[in-house]
DNA sequence: CTGTTAGCGCATTCAG
DNA sequence: CTGAATGCGCTAACAG
């Protein structure tokens, strides 16, 4: 019924062994003979078995790529751009060597997570990209190091785009195994106060701050950003102003009018990212608040939205199309990190637009 | 080095074959047994190795999605819906029978949309998922038909989500294998009839449309139910009114300028999807037109952003996470689909916000 | 309910 | 440069 690496053999008049080394292409094989063998292939229209292949070989050509929230352009972008630049490049019409890259949605949920990296450690995945602000429990964090040294130490290239490296305090005994390939930070700490300055130099001091899920170290980074800022400005962090939810635009929508209502002085609004600035703005927009006259607003990460936004939102971009492309590259070929101990810093860069202006009642 | 079934059998006493029962749980195994096996696979921290397995049985637990753009929410609403109801089940600490779903984005690429679809059946695929629409290409069209006649002959299940179902003229040879399992089609041209009918009567007669890409079956649809309510309505259709583009914002604001300086009349654009919409809400924020008082706008989809212009989107509600959810369903279990020849319609609503206006001049 | 026996399809040694 | 032989780790009949 289905066709073999054998019948392709046969048909060509060669070998099995010949068949498999031009389909691989990682050994000498005349000429004549490989155009046998791929004439073959076509009229027999062969696929390789990748199970066969990969358990003879004891490795796959599966990518996996983890993100926390697939509905989110943030995760979209990310891994789009790694993708595009490990699977299927395009015009590769008979699917030669590439590899399969995958997105697996965990729904932020560290139980998935888990879940996606047995899977994939099952499947003995060529590499693994985990995206995104990794979750702050003691319990999972150490789950997750540990399961990844034993990817790593099954050979499987592992990469952190967006967020911390691991720890190297021992909590995975070396016995363990291998070691994460590349991490690449993003520099939101940096970019948050960067942002809060901003809004400090525009005369705000009463600073509302709708933070995502408390235990994301994305959360936390920006959010620290924000408290240096105002540290250094020798203003006092004022913990009722700051809001916890899920980076959605909901949240942003929710928090406005109880920060609001906690503190009616408030001039501005930084939110942790752009989507939960869009419900910010939406809901100043019902309560008649006009942005920035009576209401700064900002948010992170840049993403195509926040110009859609009325007035085009001030935020921080971080460069996630390169960022992605990074990872994909990092986890695909030889390329080493260029950062010591293989960790790159992506920058995190201002972006001044419409809907922050100076301090009402000048 | 890497521990196998057979050292967990050993461990446990117990035969390699009693192992694979209790791990796959398909076959009836003493309670006592069953606890013994699973204490070795985890002070052993065994982990199945999915290749062998897959060769072994001769099936995997791979299942791909497809989507045209991952940055796109329209296909992360799809395809996360489609993979919480497939992949990893939170709580599953163990990993058990549990199906990887994947996501795999083609970028809207012909290429790499067969590309993937042979990684797919290289793997042995469970079940592949298509959503989105399809491409227009007779040679593209017959090579993915023929492409999934030969991964349904294979044993994997196909789902098209959102896009029309395979003809069933003889285009592949029924030699050539099996069928698609099921088919969810969106209303798109339903949808978009009762879009402009609700136009026409608030009076608007001189309307725009912003359609996706010239070569795909959503475009299209949608653009004939635009043309089916002229129709009815007795207007005749003017081609310079459509202009096509990209599925994306930058779209539509570059489609208003040359809409309006074609037909300066103008005093609605539908656009094709709620992206594109944006893109004409912020151009016509950019020229100071008033929506709707100078300018009537239409999305569709519903995505969560059509709330985020101002005035909030009219546009065509898609149940786009319950249609993923019962492709996700469709794609796993051994549910029938429930409509003749595995064709389930899924309805598109119109939602009237405040983007659209009787016609100005009143 | 459990053990034994065979392969699944391919990538590698190793010889030629 | 090419062929023959071996085994990757697991599942699926068969017995028992």
């Amino acid at each position: 019924m289905t066709v073999t690496l054998a019948d392709v053999a046969h048909r060509a008049q060669v070998s099995p062994a010949t068949v498999s080394r031009v389909l691989n292409g990682n050994y000498p094989v005349a000429t004549a003979t490989r155009e046998r063998v791929l004439r073959a292939v076509t009229e027999l229209d062969y696929v390789v078995n990748g199970p066969a292949s990969s358990l003879a070989a004891a490795t796959s050509d599966l990518v996996g790529i983890l993100v926390n929230d697939i509905a989110d352009p943030f995760f979209g972008i990310l891994a789009g751009a790694a993708q595009s630049r490990i699977g299927a490049p395009a015009g590769a019409g008979r699917a030669g060597g590439e590899k399969l890259a995958v997105v697996c949605n965990t729904g932020g949920s560290p139980e998935r997570e888990l879940t996606y990296l047995t899977l994939l450690q099952r499947q003995r995945a060529a590499a693994v990209i985990l995206t995104g602000g990794a979750i702050e429990d003691a319990g999972h964090s150490a789950a997750v190091a540990s399961k990844l040294a034993k990817l790593a130490a099954a050979g499987t290239r592992i990469v952190l785009c967006g967020r911390p490296a691991l720890p190297e305090d021992g909590t995975v005994p070396p016995s363990e195994g291998g070691t994460v390939t590349a991490t690449l930070t993003f520099d939101n700490r940096g970019g948050a106060r960067r942002l809060t300055e901003h809004l400090l130099n525009l005369g705000h001091t009463r600073i509302g701050y709708v933070a995502g899920p408390a235990e994301r170290t994305t959360t936390r980074h920006r959010l620290e950003g924000h408290r240096d800022a105002l540290r250094e400005a020798g203003l006092p962090y004022d913990p009722s102003l700051t809001l916890h939810g899920p980076y959605d635009r909901a949240s942003g929508q929710d928090a406005l009018p109880r920060l609001l209502s906690t503190a009616p002085d408030l001039t501005a609004v930084v939110a942790a990212n752009d989507t939960i600035a869009l419900g910010v703005c939406a809901s100043a927009r019902t309560r008649g608040l006009r942005i920035p006259d009576d209401l700064s607003v900002a948010g992170f990460d840049d993403l195509p939205s926040a110009t859609d936004t009325v007035p085009a939102l001030t935020t921080v971009r971080l460069p996630l199309h390169e960022a992605g492309a990074r990872a994909g590259l990092l986890a695909t070929t030889a390329t080493p990190p260029t950062g010591p101990g293989g960790v790159e810093p992506v920058p995190a860069e201002l972006v001044v637009r419409e809907s922050t202006g100076v301090v009402r009642g000048g």
